[in-house]
DNA sequence: CTGAAAGCGCTTACAG
DNA sequence: CTGAAAGCGCTTACAG
């Protein structure tokens, strides 16, 4: 490879002339230039990008960390993410936790010797210790789908709102008896959901349907139809369910009519977040949708801000509203 | 952050020592290390990572090149690359086409100026030939899921025989009027694909049915949905259908259902992956099975071995064994 | 076993 | 407008 040395001799000039040309900062006489960019043409110059990032201390990559890329939810968000990032010039690390926090901060650890100008943490939960304090240290970074509260910048989307608006939807729609679907309580989102849901039902008069039980678990698909077997058992006058995934509106959904019943005749089920693949199940997904692609990029966008203004601004938020998608589920 | 220096200047030595000490190639004295050791500790130093790169020429960093992340293909495929890489040290660049070979081409161009250690291509086609002048280059690399022939590392699945059997299957079944959907030919996975689903069909005697108005399609469900209506139009008889993805088998069951016909009972549909999704789908989707997460890993191995030896050892290929899911969709 | 020095390929004050 | 020099933070022959 030809490095910057290759190039200033061939064009006749010292290696600080081909570096300004290059960068474009400072204003180089016509010919000089001529002669560099030939020269760069002639060599099929590429410029190192790490002794660039040595020397600037600063190497145009960004991370994104995900509990589990297999859900569709982060394949999303990564979409987003990895688009607005090549589109700013930057290029990025996949870093998949498995949902194990030790395996987080190792992340963070390479990450931070690779010198990566910031980092999407699309993993966070009220026991992110970790992530409080690598913002405090003032390192760039946002957090994407859930948040920790004010201290950080964050992108998320209005769950409290959509789980009231969700709730009230399948009243509307005849519902009288609904449960909720719940994901781990540590987990803003699934926290403000489930308040969401409480509070819509609460507001009709009603009682929460939730089993503690399920507090602790993954948003599966075989989550979700476990959880609708019991659900069915415990409470056979249940009508409508409001799950805080899609996954599980899908389990939930077979489960029904393993069961038997027939949904949206007998249970109605409405999902959240509008995956790729939910308008293709039979019967099509009615959801809350969340508009995870342009999250994803928003969160870039953040988070390239902030790299360039540094820590000295206020924390922001970016919170996206969400749709209600109707479709054959309710 | 602290630097090696000063680790050095801390523990009273030269930082070549720290070096030693850090990477232990060579013995350093008992007493010296611990002394370096506490050093390191209490400064809580952690090397730069660009300027080892730098200097060693191996930045342990490679890349994963995909078409498409939404496609759920990809994601498995990703999900394998990403812990392999980990596993093995280095970190992993993810970088979308969105099938656009001249974003292909500027990735490939940025990642080398970021001294990339090898590059995987889940992107190859028959028209991929700057891929082959990387190679060429002796640039490492590996293909994976597509191949472009003998003279690159390349790890697939037995894309024919795959299909032989999955048509074989079909005829089993009852089938005696089986089409293929199938995908642009000028990617091997399915060029192979077809040949396997024709050599089946035509040693029953029979006739390939394929609408090469399909050739240069994507496997979509939707695309699947289309296909399917426009099959049972023109060949009422219909009675099974071999997919080459499993998103084109989805879209091409909600055809048959839309028609008001039933899968399996009228039309029976072979998928080609098994997705993590669809045995959710009702019928569940009876599959040929790609080991893709294993696949995935494979490849990485692959790479980093190619890394380590250069590109003098002959040219490798791993090919993996599909199987057989039979779920309720045949 | 350890140190001093050179060098990886850049950028950027500092001169002129 | 351009050049010469220093330096980013490492590793690794070269001496001793």
């Amino acid at each position: 490879m030809a490095t910057i040395r290759d190039v200033a001799e061939k064009a006749g000039v010292n290696i600080s002339t081909v570096s300004r040309v290059l960068n474009g900062k400072m204003h180089v006489e016509d010919q000089t230039r001529e002669r560099v960019m030939q020269a760069v043409e002639e060599l099929g110059y590429r410029p190192n990008l790490l002794a660039k990032a040595l020397k600037e201390r600063k190497s145009s990559t960004i991370a994104l960390i995900v509990p589990n890329i297999r859900n569709q939810v982060f394949t999303a968000l990564a979409s987003g993410v990895e688009d607005m990032a090549i589109k700013c010039g930057y290029n990025l690390f996949l870093c998949d936790t498995g949902n194990d926090i030790s395996i987080e901060r190792s992340y963070i650890e390479s990450l931070r010797e690779r010198f990566v100008d910031g980092i999407i943490f699309a993993t966070a939960t009220s026991e992110s210790e970790h992530l409080l304090k690598l913002n405090d240290d003032g390192f760039p970074m946002v957090l994407l789908l859930r948040h920790m509260g004010a201290n950080i910048d964050a992108v998320y989307c209005d769950n409290y709102k959509a789980s009231v608006d969700g709730t009230d939807y399948l009243f509307q729609k005849g519902c009288s008896r609904i449960a909720f679907l719940g994901g781990d309580r540590k987990i803003s989102a699934y926290n403000e959901r489930f308040n969401g849901y409480r509070d819509s039902v609460e507001s009709h008069g009603l009682k929460v349907i939730d089993k503690l039980t399920y507090t602790g678990h993954e948003t599966t698909f075989d989550a979700g139809y476990k959880a609708m077997t019991e659900y069915m058992k415990a409470y056979p006058d249940i009508d409508g369910l409001i799950a805080t995934s899609d996954n599980e509106a899908i389990g939930a959904i077979n489960a029904v009519k393993a069961a038997g019943k027939k949904v949206p005749d007998d249970i109605k089920v409405l999902g959240f977040a509008d995956l790729d693949i939910v308008k293709y199940f039979d019967p099509p997904l009615s959801v809350m949708r969340q508009p995870l692609y342009e999250m994803g990029s928003a969160a870039v966008e953040m988070l390239i801000e902030r790299i360039n203004n540094g820590p000295v601004k206020p924390v922001r938020t970016k919170v996206f509203k969400t749709e209600l998608i109707p479709r054959g589920s309710v």
